[in-house]
DNA sequence: TTGTAGGCGTTATCAC
DNA sequence: GTGATAACGCCTACAA
């Protein structure tokens, strides 16, 4: 008889069900379904073939409660709304499925208090290790070291903290911005502006140390004021944009750190009617197919998002199935690559 | 002593800790953690209190063992790197965390045996009701009448089943792609392509259905040719550009299902270096910002997917939480924007 | 007001 | 080769 309160699901069959209608004892059963060598032939095809008719399927709630594991990895990522994380889970997703794991996932929203939360929830469900990516307004990173202390297996990919000592898989953000930077100096520029993500994040720092690295070669110096962090609202895009265009001497050129950032910018100079192809260029982090749709189009630095995904992923499914824990921690840094993309624009000079 | 095998978090605690600890029965802490009304005060504040010291977290796995439930909805959407549902699932989310549900989300890759997968491993995982969205190799729908027969409430969004009575929330695509081809018709377009996702998805049907709407109203026959169903493969949409562009009347507009298979036209297109202004106007149905930022920029249908997320987990979890089942299924029908987006290259003719 | 016992589904240990 | 029992963490009917 089915609890009063309890959703019922009809035809979810247990083992003790088994055990019922063949007059056999749970213990049986399950030494049946796992295929143990002390058990009888006849008895186990007796079994599995009931098991089969019945659609009999373990419950792995109550295998997690047993085994205080759960064949799962958590991530967290500041919004899956955001390509290049989605397609960091893709390449999640292919790592884990390839080792019969499965992927729970969550986004902190780009908020401290969220991300905390989902650790807290992950670490509860008992997955059997973690992916993360920091939220920009993440500074205090005590949940996290609490969550290695505990012994829960963690690698974090992209955003990642300086101040503990993890695996970590990153993407050669310095060099990426270093030679897009340089791309814009060849051509002229003088006046580069970059435009950037949270001060914080590690990415940020990595790039930001790339674009000054690359105008010390053309003995520029650093102007602040041309330097912008910023969060992905278009308000706050505009507003920068605004106060770039008032400086006595305006940008000739901008370092953007994503695809987003960009087009934020090429929509608001666009508003302003302010023509890109005669006082702009742009590099941009990309990893949409737009960049060179756009007019003009936006030379780029590509970032391996699918491979981040899946080495951060194979990286910590290593650590969750080795016995002994890695001697030291791992720091993959994946290579960037710049595409340019000339202007077929007659009317640049 | 802590088992051999199983992970040991050192510091998670147990009602049972506590209840040593204080010198009380397990119930006792139970009861007193769930603030009952029969528990002495001063008893309540001491288990509180240490409970707050130790960090105490219920364990969500044994509570889902004994109530069959677990305050989590599952989402199976076909490709999260998809904007349109990475939007959706952040409205799903807000939703979920209003009402103090998790979101569980999970993809089927656009796999009929994935999407089985996934949707046999939500019911495993007890989730309490299920939001989906069909992957577009998905024909036979019987995984998913057995999860509603099987008592699992059920909203289907964007894309739905036809052969099932369910609760749906769906956008309003036949009027969508009504107003987006009578918008080239209008601008004097008579061979107008229409470039589609896969032909067994509710969407393409509706979006077909409202395309041949307007081309009737102009008395234009369909012509088959002019209709290409495809998947996102840049190859796939370059072969059918090939195709359009090969015919004795090629297209001089094209009224496009999704931002994604836009951008590969325009792609292609651009690398057969043929001159969009002059020869083909586009449409499409858009959910990102660049839809005005391209050359020529492309009027678009937007799509409200936040929305959409949002009001499809409200249903899901009306649908749960009410102990009477709704007396009819649901159809929400969310409606959709055309947004016209001139061209400012002087040379339009 | 508090304690005891049983059960959710599974597996491991120990009997027989 | 098979079965009984206990345990994972929690809740609740029943007993005291």
């Amino acid at each position: 008889m089915p609890k009063e309160d309890a959703p019922e699901f009809v035809d979810t069959i247990t083992i003790k069900d088994i055990a019922k209608a063949l007059n056999l004892s749970t213990s049986t059963v399950s030494r049946a379904l796992r295929d143990s060598y002390e058990i009888n032939p006849e008895t186990k095809r007796l079994v599995l073939d009931y098991a089969e008719k019945m659609h009999y399927r373990p419950n792995p709630i109550a295998l997690s409660l047993k085994e205080n594991r759960s064949q799962a990895i958590g991530v967290i990522v500041p919004e899956i709304a955001n390509t290049y994380f989605s397609q960091a889970i893709n390449g999640i997703e292919a790592a884990a499925y390839e080792r019969g794991y499965h992927v729970v996932i969550f986004q902190s929203q780009e908020s401290y208090e969220r991300e905390v939360e989902k650790v807290e929830h992950l670490a509860a469900r008992r997955v059997d290790g973690v992916l993360m990516s920091l939220s920009s307004h993440t500074f205090d990173i005590d949940h996290l070291k609490t969550l290695q202390d505990r012994g829960m297996p963690l690698v974090f990919f992209d955003r990642i903290p300086t101040s503990i000592e993890t695996h970590k898989v990153v993407a050669d953000n310095f060099g990426g911005a270093y030679r897009a930077t340089l791309h814009l100096l060849e051509s002229g520029r003088r006046r580069i502006a970059h435009i950037t993500s949270q001060p914080g994040l590690s990415i940020t720092k990595e790039r930001l140390s790339g674009y000054l690295a690359a105008l010390k070669e053309y003995n520029i110096d650093h102007d602040e004021q041309l330097v912008k962090f910023c969060t992905y609202t278009q308000e706050e895009v505009e507003a920068n944009l605004d106060a770039l265009f008032s400086l006595a001497a305006p940008p000739d050129g901008f370092m953007t750190a994503s695809d987003r950032l960009a087009l934020g910018y090429y929509g608001g100079l666009k508003k302003r009617h302010i023509r890109i192809p005669e006082d702009v260029a742009f590099v941009g982090f990309s990893n949409l197919n737009v960049a060179e749709l756009l007019n003009p189009p936006m030379s780029s630095v590509v970032q391996p998002a699918f491979q981040m995904g899946h080495t951060a992923a194979g990286l910590l499914l290593d650590l969750i199935e080795k016995k002994e824990k890695f001697p030291e921690y791992r720091i993959e840094r994946l290579s960037t690559e710049l595409f340019i993309r000339e202007s077929s624009c007659p009317n640049k000079h």
